[in-house]
DNA sequence: AAGACGTGGAG
DNA sequence: TCTCCAAGTCT
């Protein structure tokens, strides 16, 4: 298996206890103040607008692809009230490639309500964040914690691992449930100051040492605290996630194709010019129709498709 | 509550 | 080449 450089004799160690835990936060911290790196949303300054921004841009969106978009998305929108007055198509332009467009209407959407129901300022409570389209469990979290200092138990993926890991020995996580949230809250120092930077340093573990393939354990903080190693490197033996499936050919290939027309676009795109991006007529049709119900696409009043207005 | 939803880099 | 997977959310 991928871990073999990573073992180590397995220390007689007691995992999961209060105590462990509690080191095992604290040692996080330290650690991250050591080893944070140095990225857009952490400068002085950054704007609850910025997180929320970048949030959106890191949902299952790597780091180094999110950085020059966020930048430039930031010059041209700055506040949640200059996206709101821009055309949500140009959000999506904006986009480019970034993959999985509809995030960028979605944040388009949140810049109108925060607008009209928030004062223009970027909500700092849970639940309305959560009430912003696109803004699930980890985002809403993510914005209260990063943005306000708030103490919330923020879980991504990353999180999860470590969890899985640290504290419950396993190889990966279980499938992501509610009680993520929970587990996280446990151990999150009380002050908020220090929840925040465990919040902040377990994704970044998770992202640089714990990683999914070939996890850094030689460079780990909490490697002598760790239940997975104590336990000999077990490996993963629940439920075989879900494989995805192939992209070529795929109806997401298909909207992906007609999504870059339609970007590079700035006159309405007739349905023959679409008819040349893909060979399979009906595959073609149904990627459209999935455009056009999710508001990604828009008939023109003159004929043809474009991006919404 | 599985499955849909983009894209591209790493191994 | 091909599989894995990356700061999730929605239905």
């Amino acid at each position: 298996m991928a871990h073999t450089n990573a073992r180590e004799a397995a220390p007689a160690t007691i995992a999961g206890s209060a105590t462990v835990t509690g080191e095992i936060a604290g040692d996080i911290v330290d650690w991250f103040a050591e080893n944070a790196r140095e990225l857009p949303w952490r400068r002085p300054g950054f704007t609850a607008w910025g997180v929320l921004v970048s949030e959106f841009m890191l949902q299952q969106t790597p780091v180094t692809r999110v950085i020059p978009r966020l930048e430039e998305w930031l010059d041209r929108w700055p506040t949640p009230e200059a996206l709101a007055s821009a055309p949500s198509g140009e959000a999506v332009r904006a986009w480019k490639s970034l993959g999985y467009p509809r995030r960028a209407l979605w944040l388009h959407a949140c810049a109108v309500t925060i607008t009209e129901c928030h004062g223009g300022v970027v909500p700092s409570d849970v639940g309305e964040l959560l009430a912003l389209p696109g803004v699930g469990d980890y985002t809403a979290r993510a914005v209260a914690a990063f943005a306000y200092g708030a103490r919330h138990p923020v879980v991504d993926t990353n999180t999860r691992r470590v969890l899985a890991r640290a504290v419950d020995g396993n190889a990966e996580p279980a499938p992501p449930s509610k009680r993520d949230l929970a587990a996280m809250d446990a151990l999150l120092p009380a002050d908020p100051v220090r929840a925040r930077a465990f919040n902040a340093g377990i994704m970044e573990l998770g992202a640089v040492v714990c990683t999914a393939r070939s996890p850094r354990c030689e460079s780990c903080p909490v490697r002598e605290l760790c239940a997975w190693r104590a336990a000999g490197y077990p490996e993963y033996d629940g439920p075989r996630k879900a494989v995805q499936k192939r992209f070529e050919g795929s109806d997401r290939q298909v909207r992906g194709l007609i999504m870059a027309e339609l970007r590079a676009a700035h006159v309405p795109v007739s349905h023959e010019e679409i008819g040349r991006l893909w060979p399979d007529a009906a595959q073609l049709a149904r990627a459209l129709a999935g455009l056009l119900a999710d508001g990604l696409a828009v008939p023109s009043p003159q004929g043809g498709i474009t991006l919404p207005e």
